[in-house]
DNA sequence: GCGTCGATGTATCGAGCCGATACATCGAGG
DNA sequence: CCTCGATGTATCGGCTCGATACATCGACGC
């Protein structure tokens, strides 16, 4: 399961999920949340949105600003999501397997925190900390088991990995903790119930999303 | 140029440059090497041996303690730098072009560092630092571009990048220094001539850090 | 207006990558 | 002596994505 292009996929269900957007716009789009460097070339893109229009999540439309008769290259085709694309949305970002804490994944799902419910995003956070505590452990034990063959910049290169994982899984921590305090700040007193239905904004979010 | 599995030749050779080794234990020093998680598969490994004998680069041996008419699959092969293959490794070493700069190029190339002369190590790690200022500057740029529209996970995220990619730039200004304070040891007070073919940065660049 | 040039826009293809898989042998331990 | 997990070599096919093609738009100089 999860094949490479299933995060992208995500990526682009999460977008389209504030806006409908064109190719060459949420190829843009995407550079600028997965990270400013790094981006997705239309070889990958666009194969992706076709098969997302098979699957019934996204539909297409032309807009033209022209007569419908009209269609050249370079007209420019709409992606928007369908119910069910807004469904599967949901269900990727809550159905947070093993594949979810590894490094692309994770941080396309972050991303998209801000439409994820409190307990979703609790539940990521701790699986992807502690994928990285698997790693520094792995580490750290392969480190002790051939204690002195390496060379010193080896041994520095190493010593650099475990410093940024480490790092990282304090910044984790972190955000848990905040997480968690504002969980429980929504859940305490009043009545707690039916949280599940109701999971649009229970952090201070950035996100108010605008109701359509 | 610079297809995928060049990085991989790289590490192969630099592994054999320290002893011959067969294909399994090849698999595991390497995953050793690039940082104990992410394995190198078979699927990439063989085929980049097999083309590493074909242009010459490395020997195959059958090490068969038993007879030689015995030959079973599980037989060991185990595979050598030839004289050619050592130059190679000393000239991909030493090339180090834009690709170098890259993340995973840029680790195995340091975690061989041991086998480079101290001006290619240099130049590297500037290289290295010279990218990663260029990304810091393409993020800052896209970030102050859309002041606005982000969530706030979102921004979190691009700051925790920008953060680990500062924290590395500030790693490569440390290992510079020292590698100079070495470098200028062993070349002591002599001439500066020789030293840099012309290499316009070579020390000059973004080198205004703390000089202390 | 008119030529040109860079950004915008959609789209495909094939080399090559790698996860899954197969198969064989060895060593340890019940 | 038999099983099971580690050691060992090897291949294959689906998928990815960099390179590439093509068309149009807008701005700017002249």
């Amino acid at each position: 399961m999860s094949r490479r292009g299933a995060i992208l996929e995500l990526a682009v269900l999460g977008l389209l999920s504030e806006a409908p957007l064109h190719g060459y716009e949420l190829r843009r789009q995407l550079s600028g949340v997965l990270g400013a460097f790094r981006a997705v070339s239309f070889g990958s893109l666009y194969p992706c949105l076709r098969s997302l229009v098979e699957r019934g999540w996204i539909d297409e439309r032309l807009d033209d600003d022209a007569q419908q008769g009209v269609v050249s290259k370079r007209t420019k085709i709409t992606y928007e999501l369908t119910a069910e694309g807004k469904e599967q949305f949901q269900a990727l970002m809550t159905q947070a397997g093993p594949a979810t804490f590894e490094d692309e994944n994770f941080d396309v799902h972050f991303a998209f925190f801000g439409r994820a419910s409190s307990d979703v995003r609790l539940r990521i956070l701790e699986g992807r900390r502690s994928r990285l505590e698997e790693r520094l452990d792995d580490a750290r034990t392969a480190n002790a088991a051939r204690r002195q063959r390496v060379d010193s910049y080896t041994a520095e290169l190493h010593r650099h990995g475990l410093d940024s994982t480490e790092r990282e899984v304090r910044w984790l921590s972190e955000l848990i903790e905040t997480e968690r305090s504002a969980y429980s700040a929504t859940t305490t007193a009043p009545s707690p119930a039916d949280s599940a239905t109701n999971h649009k904004n229970l952090l201070a979010g950035p996100a108010q999303d605008k109701k359509e």
